[in-house]
DNA sequence: ACAAGTACTTACCCAATGGTATGTTCAACT
DNA sequence: AGTTGAACATACCATTGGGTAAGTACTTGT
């Protein structure tokens, strides 16, 4: 019997960090790589399952499913699901999650602002968004 | 000779959702767990090395470090070292990286509406939090 | 009878993130 | 001569995020 390890101290120290920081509470909420992309997503309204994975390319269904339930577990997003066949399920912000919109706005305009080659393209991507529902 | 593996997909699905996504382009340089928090205390001022490792809670040296050299490659932080021994470096956010000033507070202002218990807290810390420099 | 579509699930794998622990350099202090 | 302190570097390990590939359930279209 190898060495058990418990509970480590890891987690206990990143609970401190987050009793004491705001932006580590969202850090743990929203991090990660596809998070935010998703959220961005979902901010232009609600999205079926598979439109989602058209809207995020790159993004594999494994891990476009895993960080749903994660959002959806923290209660940023919430998921309709109807009981049909083929089933209908969509996806759409709650108001935690649309509460996100400042953080997610910013993130985008910081991108324009500082995106060298790319600013223009994030520019028309903005202004052709879609603005509060 | 196994699978040789040439240069990782992966990688160009990124640059993908890179080129289309500004919110993809924040993430790829200010993603990840600590890169917000250390920015977060950047912007209250020009840091040395000691004093951000005290006021990160639950960081270690090697992340810290790690995390400061990211920063600094991506042009979000800058580096200043004094020729003195003992050894006197500072740490200060470019103008790129004050630039997140208003993702940043976002974040934190978000941490404050939807913290829970940790509300108040929140709102404690940001009230003493110093304004532009 | 069979393919297609929708929204998943499961099993397996790799690479990056992050953690622990220790070493280094140089000078001032004791 | 040994300790202390600043700002790292390095070696090694564990965890996690993310990727690939395949399978599932159920119905509609051909």
């Amino acid at each position: 019997m190898a060495n058990i390890k418990e509970t480590s101290v890891i987690q206990e120290n990143k609970s401190n960090a987050f009793a004491a920081c705001p932006v580590t509470f969202v850090v743990e909420r929203i991090g990660g790589y596809w998070k935010p992309i998703i959220l961005f997503n979902l901010l232009a309204g609600t999205r079926r399952y598979h439109e989602l994975r058209k809207a995020v390319p790159g993004i594999t269904e494994k891990v476009l499913i895993q960080q749903l339930k994660q959002l959806e577990a923290d209660q940023l997003v919430t998921r309709i699901s109807k009981p049909v066949v083929p089933p209908y399920v969509t996806y759409e912000l709650s108001p935690q999650g649309k509460a996100l919109r400042p953080v997610l706005l910013a993130m985008a305009e910081w991108a324009v602002g500082h995106g060298g080659a790319q600013s223009e393209q994030f520019e028309k991507q903005l202004a052709d968004f879609p603005g509060e529902e």
